[in-house]
RNA sequence: UGCCCGGUAGCUCAGUGGCAGAGCAGGUGACUGUUAAUCACUUGGUCGCUGGUUCGAUCCCAGCCCGGGCAGCCA
C-alpha cells in the first residue's frame, strides 16, 4: 500500500486501483474521531457478523487497534441479499458510509454502509472462530492467528517496545552498532552454536587426515550464526563510548521450555568507563522506561492482556515500576537460600550455581519484588567479567549481575568487562581459552583500555513480562525452537 | 536431553473392553439496535500411527510420532 506523504496521519490512499480516491481511514482512527464523518472508507476483516431482520452488523477490525468497528449493513443496499451472506468471521471488506454516533451502547461511534464489498471470501473452513482459542492450537496456524485478539495485541505491542528500545537509548546517546549475524569466534561460551556452511554436505572436501577441510568452506574457516554481539560491541564502545546492539541471536541448545528460544533478539548495551553499579543502575532504569512505554503507548493491549491472560499484569507493573530493584549480592543471596527453611531440589552451596527454583524463591517469595543478583563466583561465569579485588582466595568473584523478574527469572545477564591484560589473560586460562583466537579482543585492553560494562537484555521475555504471554512462542512471530522451524 | 501429562468432530473437551458423545463453529429456520446475541432443528468421526493381547480394542500393553509442562543450558 504507498502512502501519500500530503495525507493527514493516519490516512492512507485506498488503493490505485479505486473508482474514485477517497482515502482509507484506519479503524483506530475512526474510533478515536472526534466529529462525525459522512464520506469515511474502510478496509479490513469481518470478526463476526449478527443479522437483525433489515439489516446486519458486522464487525470490522484491521489490526491498527485491538477494537473493531461496528457496521451497519442495510437491506435496502443493493447488493445485501448477495454480499451479506458472504461476510462470514475472516472475509476481507472494503466499506464506504457514513461516521455515526452509535444508537446502541457498548460503541460511541459506527459506520453506516452506504457501499459494502467483499473483497477476500473466508469460506466455513476458516480456523479462527468467534470462540476463544488455545495458544497451542493458534501456534498451529502461525499465519492466521496475528488476526486475533491475542496475537493482534502482542504484536503491537512488540512493534512498540521495538521503537521504545532504540528511543530510550537514542535520547541517552547511545549509538547502535549492527554487529554480525555470522561469525567465526565459536568459543564465546554462550552456547552451542548453529553452523553456517555452504559446503557439500553429502560430499565435504576432506584434508588428508580425512576430516572436512573447513578451508575449502565460504569464508575459509568455520562459521557459525552469532550468540553474542557482546564481544564486537566492546570494540564499538571503546571507540564511541555509549554503544547498544539489537538484533537476532541464535542458540542451538536443545532447550524445551516456555522461555527459550532457538532464534530470538536480544538488546545488549556496553558503556565505556562504566562500573557494575553503573551498569545495574542502567538496566533498572531500561527496564522501566520500557514497561512505562508500554503503559502509555498500549494502553488498551495491556488491560486486554490482563483480562484475558492475566489478572494481575497491570498490578505487577505498576509495582515494579514505583519500587526500586532490590540489589543483592551473590553471597547474600546463598546465605538468604540457606536460611529460608525450604527444602531445595538442587543443593545449595557457595560456588553452585542459582538454579531456577532459587531465583524463583528470591524474586516471587523473598523480595517480591525484581532482583539483581551480582558478584557470581568467577568459575561458573564468564571469561571477560570482571576479577572482584579483595576477595578471599576460595571465594574469588566477578562483576557479574543477573536481573531477576517475578514469573520469568532471568531477564537480564550481564557484568563488568575485565580491562586488565593481566586479568583477562588469566581468566582466559581459567576457561582453557586459545589467546590467539582472541587477539583483537585483547588488543582492547592493550591499547587505551578503560573500565566498561554492559549486558544482555531478551527482548521476548522482556514481552513475555510486559504481555503477561507465559510462552516464548507467543511473543515471536514465527518461533523457532527445537523441531520447529514452520512458517 | 531427562522426568511428567496429553492426542476422540473444524475448535474445546467428556466417555466406554461390546452401535461414538456434548458445547461452540458450520447449515436451515425463528427472533432481536445486536455486542463471543438468543432459541429450535441439523450436517459432521482414520478415536495420532504401527504392532500385540482379546471372540471383540477408541479403551489394556509395547514401540514410534506429535503437542504441552517442568528441569538443565541461558536471554
Amino acid at each position: 500500500m504507498r502512502r501519500f506523504p500530503c495525507l493527514p496521519r493516519g490516512t492512507v490512499r485506498a488503493s490505485v486501483h479505486s473508482k474514485n480516491s477517497m482515502s482509507r481511514t484506519l479503524i483506530k482512527d475512526a474510533l478515536n474521531a472526534t466529529a462525525p464523518n459522512d464520506a469515511i472508507l474502510l478496509q479490513g476483516w469481518v470478526r463476526t457478523r449478527r443479522d437483525a431482520k433489515t439489516f446486519s452488523f458486522l464487525e470490522l477490525n484491521d489490526g491498527t487497534c485491538l477494537k473493531g468497528i461496528q457496521v451497519i449493513a442495510d437491506a435496502s443496499l443493493p447488493n445485501y441479499a448477495a454480499e451479506i451472506a458472504r461476510a462470514h468471521t475472516g472475509a476481507s471488506v472494503e466499506v464506504r458510509g457514513k461516521l455515526v454516533e452509535s444508537k446502541g451502547s457498548g460503541q460511541k461511534w459506527e459506520v453506516v454502509a452506504s457501499e459494502f464489498k467483499i473483497l477476500g471470501e473466508a469460506d466455513a473452513t476458516y480456523p479462527l472462530q468467534k470462540k476463544g482459542h488455545t495458544l497451542e492450537f493458534l501456534r498451529e496456524i502461525a499465519h492466521l492467528r496475528p488476526r486475533s485478539n491475542l496475537f493482534g495485541a502482542v504484536f503491537r505491542v512488540r512493534s512498540r517496545l521495538a521503537f521504545a528500545v532504540h528511543q530510550f537509548f537514542q535520547s541517552k546517546n547511545f549509538i547502535y552498532v549492527h554487529t554480525p549475524i555470522i561469525t567465526a569466534s565459536d568459543a564465546e561460551g554462550a552456547g552451542d552454536m548453529f553452523r553456517v556452511t555452504t559446503l557439500d554436505l553429502e560430499n565435504p572436501p576432506r584434508g588428508e587426515d580425512k576430516r572436512v577441510d573447513a578451508t575449502k568452506d565460504f569464508f575459509g574457516k568455520k562459521t557459525f550464526l552469532t550468540v553474542s554481539g557482546q564481544l564486537e560491541g566492546e570494540i564499538f564502545a571503546t571507540a564511541l563510548s555509549n554503544v547498544y546492539t539489537f538484533g537476532p541471536t541464535f542458540r542451538a541448545e536443545n532447550s524445551n521450555t516456555s522461555r527459550h528460544a532457538a532464534e530470538f533478539w536480544m538488546i545488549e548495551p556496553e558503556v565505556a568507563f562504566c562500573d557494575l553499579a553503573g551498569d545495574m543502575t542502567l538496566a533498572e532504569e531500561f527496564v522501566k522506561y520500557l514497561i512505562r512505554d508500554a503503559k502509555e503507548h498500549c494502553a488498551a493491549d495491556l488491560e486486554f492482556f490482563s483480562k484475558f491472560v492475566d489478572k494481575e499484569l497491570l498490578a505487577r507493573l505498576d509495582f515494579v515500576l514505583d519500587k526500586p530493584f532490590v540489589r543483592c549480592s551473590y553471597t547474600e543471596a546463598v546465605e538468604i537460600l540457606e536460611k529460608s527453611g525450604k527444602q531445595w531440589e538442587h543443593p545449595v552451596s557457595w560456588g553452585a550455581n542459582l538454579q531456577a527454583e532459587h531465583e524463583r524463591y528470591l524474586t516471587e517469595e523473598h523480595f517480591k519484588c525484581p532482583v539483581t543478583v551480582y558478584n557470581y563466583p568467577r568459575a561458573i561465569k564468564a571469561f571477560y567479567m570482571r576479577k572482584t579485588d579483595g576477595c578471599a582466595p576460595d571465594r574469588q568473584t566477578v562483576a557479574a549481575m543477573d536481573l531477576l523478574v517475578p514469573g520469568i527469572g532471568e531477564i537480564i545477564g550481564g557484568s563488568q568487562r575485565e580491562e586488565r591484560l593481566a586479568e583477562l589473560r588469566e581468566g582466559m586460562a581459567l576457561h582453557h581459552l586459545d589467546e590467539k583466537a582472541y587477539w583483537w579482543y585483547l588488543d582492547l585492553r592493550r591499547y587505551g583500555s578503560v573500565p566498561h560494562a554492559g549486558f544482555g537484555l531478551g527482548f521476548e521475555r522482556m514481552l513475555m513480562f510486559v504481555t503477561g504471554v507465559s510462552n516464548i512462542r507467543d511473543v515471536i512471530p514465527f518461533a523457532r525452537t527445537p523441531g520447529t522451524a514452520d512458517f
